[in-house]
Parts: structure tokens; sequence; C-alpha cells
DNA sequence: ATATAATTGACAGTATGCTGATTAATTTGA
DNA sequence: TCAAATTAATCAGCATACTGTCAATTATAT
């Protein structure tokens, strides 16, 4: 026999692959709940962020909700376009964005919360109240201990 | 007292924002393990259904791994040109494509095996074995039973 | 048989999410 | 002080991941 060949992997056992797909579904019910805002997941983060720390730059906000710095260009870019903040050049480093929330931000932010919230319910719907709580406390261990081997490592406050 | 705004949500909780960083970590250290061979996650999981089941269609590619339909057009076309896989046309409906994995891809799968598994390691390892067994139980269950509210649901054998 | 439906894959367009290079501004150090 | 290193943001480029639309092909229904 040659047979050199180890078989497939079953894909649907992969740790990788089922965090894949949930990713996938999680953003699904984002949407569907929040049609109506025009707002993508990355998109909210980046406003509640933004809400949360004002005057924050860009590579704070990278770093507060881990995104890749690249990424945080186009996504305060469309924000900005959408006029739900402000970008003012720093005033102590001129290299610097400080972003801003505009009261129509604001108002968005508070008409979607609603929705972010239906959609974690939902996302968790198939658990039981205790696999719920269960499951939160393991993702939170998952992604804080394997944090300083992310790409976007969330920096300490 | 005219406060309209409710406070910004606490990201770092919400069970869509922690799979999404979980993802994110995952994807990275992938990308890590593999360096060497020059192949995504979709990548791989593309050809690992491919090699399990020669012959499929690009619809059923996107069904067996869940994928959109659209995307996988551009994942199948890199594999093409890196010739890990074939693309015929379809003897009994022409409309179709059939993917074969070609054995330069087969040997490719091979040996990227082992990086794969030790990637699985890595995104479990701070959990003890007990939360990995129970993590992946929460997971597939939170999968498969928000899979009907998928965008790409999977379609079953 | 033939007009209508549905299906497969392709394409255009938008939004993440990354790498690597570049520019402008600031900080450091000899 | 002034060159060198560092940093914030941008840009080009690539790969997902989705929406919609379209052409070619097949299935259906009268």
């Amino acid at each position: 026999m040659d047979e050199t060949h180890s078989p497939p992997l079953a894909l649907d056992q992969l740790p990788g692959h089922l965090i894949r797909r949930l990713h996938q579904i999680a953003v699904g019910i984002f949407l569907d709940e929040s049609r109506q805002f025009d707002l993508t997941p990355v998109q909210f983060a980046a406003l509640d962020a933004i809400c949360a720390r004002p005057g924050l730059d860009q590579i704070g906000l990278s770093g507060a909700i881990a995104f890749d710095r690249t990424t945080i260009g186009g996504v305060v870019e469309r924000l900005e376009a959408k006029g739900l903040i402000d970008r003012r050049v720093g005033q102590a480093d001129r290299r610097t964005r400080e972003l801003y929330i505009t009261e129509q931000g604001r108002q968005l932010l508070d008409a979607i919360t609603p929705a972010v919230l239906r959609t974690q319910e939902r996302i968790l719907y198939p658990l039981a109240p205790e696999e719920r709580r269960q499951v939160l406390i393991l993702l939170d261990k998952l992604v804080s201990q394997n944090n300083p081997f992310s790409r976007s490592p969330i920096k300490g406050d």
C-alpha cells in the first residue's frame, strides 16, 4: 500500500472552523437586527468607543477595540461621511486626529442600542442560562489570554 | 436634567465582540503556524472539502463549508492559479464547474495538516482539558442551532 | 414543444482586515 | 542644535464576505 495521504480533517470539529462559523452567524444576526440603521458591527463598535472616550485618536481607538490601525482609517472615514463623528487635528500632536461623536452620532447610538442587545440574546438563544454564563466565561478567557498573540492586541486603559 | 443618552455599552462583555476578537485571534494563529505554506484559513477549508468530496461543484462547496457562493468564486480561482485544484465543466450540467484536488494540492494538504492541528491547540491553550471539551460543545450548539439564521447555512449531506 | 422558472457561475460594488511602504510630525541623542 | 529614530496616519495591494445583477443553462409546466 502506498497510502501516503492522510484523510481530510473533519472541519466541523475544528475550533477554528466553529469560531469562523459563529462569527459569520453573529454578524448576520447583527445586520438583520440593525438593518434600518445602516451601521456595521465594526462601525457600531467604533462609534461606541468614541462615545465612551471623546478625543481618542485613531491608534487609541485601534487599541481600545482591537482593530488593525489601517482598517480603522476607512471605518472612521465612513463614520465621518455619515456625520456621526468629527475628526479634528490634534492640539498637542498634529500627527493625530482626535475623534468626537456628534449629536447625530449619539442619537443613532441610542437608537441602535436595543437592536444590539437583541442581537446578543439571539446569538446565545440556543443555550440554557447556565450555559450562557459558561460560554461567556470561556470566550473571555480565550480572548484575554490569547490577546498577546493577536495581530491587534488590546491595550489596557 | 436632560439626560436622554444611555451610557455606551461595554463592548468587551458583548458576545458578538468576544466572538469577533476570538475569530481575529484564531486567524492570526493560523497564519502564523502556516506561514510557509502560503494558504489562508478559507483556502485550507476549501481544499480540505474538495479533497473529501471530489467532483463537488462551487455551490456544493459553499454548502459544505458555509461560504457565500460569491466568495467561493475568488477562492477557487486562487486555488486553481496555484495549481492546487482543477476546475472542469460539469458533464451532466454544463452550468457547473466540478472541482478536483491535484496531486500538488494533496501534498500541500498533507504538509499543512500538522500546522493546522497545532493551530487548534494554540487557540484552546488557555483552557483546562475539561473546559476545552465544554467550549467545543457550546460552540457546536451555538453554530448548529443558529445555522438556519446564517447567511450561508450549511447543507446537510 | 415551448414559454416560463429556477439554478450556476460571473461580475460590479461595498466593507472589513491584513501587509508593506510612504509622508508628515514629533522625539531622541550625539 | 540638528541628524536619526520613532510615531500617526495614509496609500497601494491582496483576500475574505456580502449585496445585486446578469448570462448561460437546465428544469417545469402547460
